[in-house]
DNA sequence: TATTTGAAACTGTACGGTGTAGTTTATGCG
DNA sequence: CGCATAAACTACACCGTACAGTTTCAAATA
């Protein structure tokens, strides 16, 4: 492949390059280069030409291909599935679990949580780091907050009486389904998906309140 | 790689081995590589020994890589994602959908499914075979038996009025969730999947018919 | 006989990783 | 502050390997 780049990222205000700016460069550099071609296709001359470093500072940092990925592989999870939800959990019901599933959805949708997710499900069975990432920061936080609120309005008499985990699973696949899938599979792409995705919010948790709706 | 391989296939019963076995061989040890390495990591070396067949042959059938890639993903899309349903349609509605869920189910979830799925979620925005191959037989059928079947059962009131496109796709979701993502993305592996499939399907049933049961 | 096949060597390219010579940066000391 | 020394960095050539695809030629097949 041809490697014609600028160099990802610049040095810091004082005009200096230090140390840990080379670092924070060739992680970004690599995160940009394994999210495009995977683990496989990247190439680390491709890596230190957009990290703007040679190939040789990437290997005093970092001891081979595998191990700057596995580095990357984490970082990228953490930044790329975190969310934040921005409404109070005393607020209704339906808004709360709405802006919950927006949230989800932009955050998972996102370009890079897409790329991510194609290389999650292509390499997770021979590269732990990508399973272990997607357990810890794209999976398990989502189903503890969805399970504890579920829980909470469980107990207060404002849902059904239900499994709290089994239903926050039925949550997060009518959340994710079936938008995840046709983006995943190539059904459709991601254009204008952020108009769609409160639309998909709200028809996701009217099915999940037709189910769990106190009675 | 070391390529050290028992020839995938075998002489028909005549003894001598023909083109049109050639042919097959080599479609067949290609689906194997294909799925085992995915595009870039399989080599036409290891698909030609596989196929017990040399590389000139391999090259007079097929132009290039690509192209047989291309053969290769319909042709596994076509077989790995075809099920049929083994109830009527007029059973009760539990058991027909539980059955039809069963069936997507078991195909959907193979090895060779599984694998395919990864090589789609991958490679899919590259190689429009994989993506047009899933749509066709991966997608479109199964939406359309279940469309059609909800859409005589709503007409019949046995069913809730509702969108009978819609509910498939909910319908679709519900079977596939959460088992699938699980597998996909190294949640958990396929190990005694078999035992948990009529259970799930048992379960999304049993959630649809909350959603859509006739009021 | 005309075409196809097998086996193997070959071409060209790309990559992971290393070695090195020379340059830049950081640090400690007078 | 100026200077020396050590550390890190760059640029580049290099090694071994792997692979797509081609070529050659004799043997098998049609």
């Amino acid at each position: 492949m041809k490697l014609t780049s600028i160099p990802n990222g610049a040095p810091r205000s004082g005009g200096r390059v230090t140390h840990d700016d080379r670092t924070k460069r060739i992680i970004a550099a690599a995160r940009t280069i394994f999210l495009k071609h995977g683990f496989d296709g990247a190439s680390m001359d491709e890596v230190a030409l957009n990290a703007g470093v040679s190939k040789r500072t990437v290997y005093n940092r970092f001891v081979s291909k595998e191990e700057l990925f596995d580095e990357v592989a984490r970082d990228a999870c953490s930044q790329a599935f975190s969310f934040s939800v921005g409404i109070p959990e005393d607020a209704p019901i339906r808004e709360y679990l709405t802006d919950l599933a927006r949230c989800i959805l932009e955050s998972r949708l996102s370009r890079e949580s897409i790329a991510l997710l194609r290389n999650i499900a292509f390499r997770s069975p021979q590269m732990d780091s990508l399973a272990s990432g997607y357990r810890t920061f794209g999976h398990d936080p989502v189903i503890e907050i969805a399970s504890a609120y579920i829980h909470t309005q469980v107990e207060a008499g404002k849902l059904a009486k239900c499994d709290a985990g089994e239903a926050a699973q039925t949550f997060f696949s009518l959340v994710r389904e079936p938008l995840e899938s046709q983006i995943l599979f190539g059904l459709s792409d991601t254009v204008n998906l952020n108009a769609n995705i409160p639309r998909h919010a709200r028809r996701a948790v009217d099915t999940f309140l037709a189910i769990y709706a106190a009675a």
